[in-house]
This record gives C-alpha cells, structure tokens and sequence, in this order.
DNA sequence: CTCTTTTCGTTGGATTTCCAACATAATATT
DNA sequence: AATATTATGTTGGAAATCCAACGAAAAGAG
C-alpha cells in the first residue's frame, strides 16, 4: 500500500519511512467495499476523504424527479470526498457508490486540518498538498467554466485552443482531447464539433489533424 | 483596517488582538493602486494573494486575438489570486486591473503555508479559512458546472432548481437571482428562460411567481 | 495483408436557442 | 397620483445546435 500511497498527490514529498507514522496521525482507516455498496450516501455528513487503493468509485448525483447522473468516476490512487469535508458540509449532495469490489483508505478530515504535535512535522506537507490539490481543481474548473459559457460551438472553441496555445507558448499546439471527449469537454455534439471545425478551417483561423492544431493570427499562414 | 479585514473570510475566528502579529508573520503589505493601473498582468508569477479594502478590482483575461472578458470583479473586504497562488502558477493566465483608486493589502503566499513557530498559533485557523475557502468556491463551482453542461434550457432549469430544493428542503424555495441573473447563471437567454418557464409551467411541472418556486412532483398540487 | 473497429467528417431535417422588439406588470421617483 | 424605470413575459424569424445516419480514413487485430 505504501507505494500506491506515494503516488498519491496528498502525499507528494512525502517519505516512505514517515507515512506510516502519518497515517496514524490521520486516524487513517482501511476498507473493503463490495461492488454496489455506498462509501456515503446524499444527505450524510462530509467527515472524510476516501482514497482509492484498488477498485472503482463512481460519484452521483439524484435530481429532485430521480434522475440519475454520474460525475465523476474514482480510480487508483485519486481521492475523492475533500471538497464536501473541506467546506465542512453537513448534507453531502451526492452519494459515491462502489463499481467494482474496492479498497479505499478513510483519513479524518478534522485531523487533517488540526496541526498536530512537534512530533508530525510532515503535516506541514501535508496540508501545502491539499491546497494545492484544491487549489489546482479550481483552477481547471474555472478554465472549463470559461469555455462553457460561451454560447457558440465557435467560440468555445476559440476560447479552448488559446488558453491551450497561452498555455503552450506556441500556436502550433497538440490538445490531449480526440474529438469525442473535446465535445464532451465543451459541452457540444461531436458532429457539430467536427462541422464548426471545417468551417472555421475554411475560414482560415486555423489548421487541424488529428489532435494538432495550428491556430492564425494576421500575417501567420 | 482592522475592523475591514476581519469580515474577511480569510480572518474568520480571528481575534483581533492576533490581527497584528498575524499580519506580521504573514509579511503583509498594504498598497495603493489608482485606477487603471495593474495589480498583476497575465504572464506574472503568482506570489501573493491579495485583500481588497477599499475600492475594486477586475479580474480579466484576454484569447488570442486579444478579445478581453472580465471574469470577476472584486469588491471589498474579497480576497483575489488565491487558487493561483496556492497553485503555484508561474505564470498567471489573468491579469488584475484596478477600476478604482484601491487600497489593497498583499499576503506572501510563502508564508501562508509554511507554519511558523509555535507563537503564531493562530496560523491553524488561517490555514483552515483558506481551505474552506478553496473548498467552498470549488463547490460553487462543480454545482454551477453541472447545470451548465446540460445541453436545452429547460435540463438547466430543472437541474439548477432541483438543487434548490434539495438544499432548502422544501420544493417551495426562494432563488436568490432575479430572471437576468438567472440567465446568466445558466449561461442563456433571459426571453428563452422566461419563455421556457412559461412552458413548463403549462405542463404542470411548476409554479412560480418572481423568485419563488413551487417545483411540482407526481401527485403534488 | 484482410478484416474489424474506431475515429472523424459530412449532411439534412427537427429542434432549440438567439436576438430584437414590443407589451405588460411591478417598482421607484417626484 | 402621475411618471419614469426596471423586471418579466411574449412573439417571430434568423441562426445555431442537436440528432441520426452514413461514408471515408485511420488504427488495431488476426
């Protein structure tokens, strides 16, 4: 488990010989869950953060008519859980449900926070990674927002391909989209997605194969 | 200023007489910026999170044609450049102009991390003011993400409002947006939202009279 | 290489949204 | 009360998206 846990973000810069002793500080917990059980249900309260050792978590989402939505879905060795027990919710809306047969490490959140004796200094790592871990999730969700909320296939695209090339520091970039999950990205048919590209291929902002995309700016053909 | 800095978030359960040495260990700067100048320009390192005590802030970011959109504005006592900075962006993809003669207090993020001696014990309780922070925004942010990928205005609705009534409680809620604001929210027209409400009212799914919601399930009437 | 599967682009019609303009209702102002 | 202002609903045509279906190209399997 040590090894999975180390590649685990929440415990960069972490040594191996001090995880252990960490662990206990996080009233760390081990459990088996069987496939089609529930890690927490909607309305329970956000105490922990779950982390994936082995098996699959799916996190849903029930609208007042019952239908379902998935949102995101856990694999090795991400965690899942800290936002609702950062902001110290007291009904989670949603539930994490288990797809496959899964192991996942509890870590109480109260003790995560509470900088405990001298003794665990590594707590100071610790909690630096858990910012950075939310910190870095707000960050790609405000990218995503920006994109979104465009209201043409268009412009979302304009919008996506140059925070891409900003990004990239050239406009000759290549995205780690294929078309299908771009659209699902930006919230778009793939058909059309593929339409407006032509079209704005034709209109001569931009050059495209595969997952390489030039864009053009005045005077760069 | 004391008084201001304690409404902030970021101060929460602070008492006042740590204000001061608080703002000490974090090597706390108070600028003056006047209107049009910058607080940071898109490219910059993010080393700070900045305090907005008097006056306004915008936050904006300009594609590679060099459009501008305003992504934030913030006010006081808001604080801005937080996710960045916890991020460790090295290069900002936004830039911070001021709108009005501001007076802004500048917080070294280095600092805010890194706990220092046992004196400043109410380094805790910041630490755990910013990752309710980071935390609360991401929540803000999935939720409204989620409305938004829905693909026809009604889906949006339906999802937006759903979410009202699971957190109020009740299917009889009070939104906190009028039909604008709403609409923009939802990223879409405010006639095709109006026009949509209409419709589903007709089709008895709901009932509402300006911010006040009465979503209808089977047999409810 | 051949066959299968996946990815990508294209098309056309149904559906939906956008947009501008206007009517009415609610609220604020004098 | 009269007027101005703002918020909301309604409408119709233009524009854009969705959706399903199909063909071609590329990638993978045998």
């Amino acid at each position: 488990m040590t090894a999975q846990l180390l590649k685990c973000p929440l415990f960069a810069g972490i040594e191996a010989s001090d995880l252990a002793a960490m662990l206990g500080c996080l009233s760390a917990v081990k459990r088996q869950y069987s496939k089609g059980s529930f890690v927490f249900s909607a309305g329970d309260a956000a105490a922990f953060v779950g982390i994936v050792l082995f098996g699959r978590v799916h996190i849903l989402k029930e609208d007042f008519w019952g239908n379902r939505t998935i949102l995101s879905e856990i694999t090795p060795p991400q965690l899942f859980g800290e936002a609702f027990a950062c902001a110290g919710e007291t009904a989670l809306p949603v539930s994490a449900m288990v797809v496959e047969d899964s192991e996942i490490l509890m870590l109480d959140y109260r003790r995560m926070v509470a900088t405990c004796s001298s003794a665990c200094s590594f707590h100071t790592a610790f909690i630096k990674n858990m910012m950075l871990i939310l910190a870095q999730r707000n960050r790609a969700l405000v990218e995503k927002m920006e994109h979104i909320t465009r209201r043409t296939t268009r412009e979302k695209l304009l919008s996506y391909l140059s925070e891409q090339v900003k990004r990239q520091g050239t406009n000759a970039i290549d995205i780690p989209f294929d078309r299908q999950e771009l659209a699902d990205y930006l919230a778009v048919e793939r058909s059309a997605l593929s339409a407006e590209l032509s079209k704005m291929r034709d209109a001569g902002l931009l050059r495209f194969h595969k997952n390489h995309f030039v864009l053009l700016g005045e005077g760069v053909n």
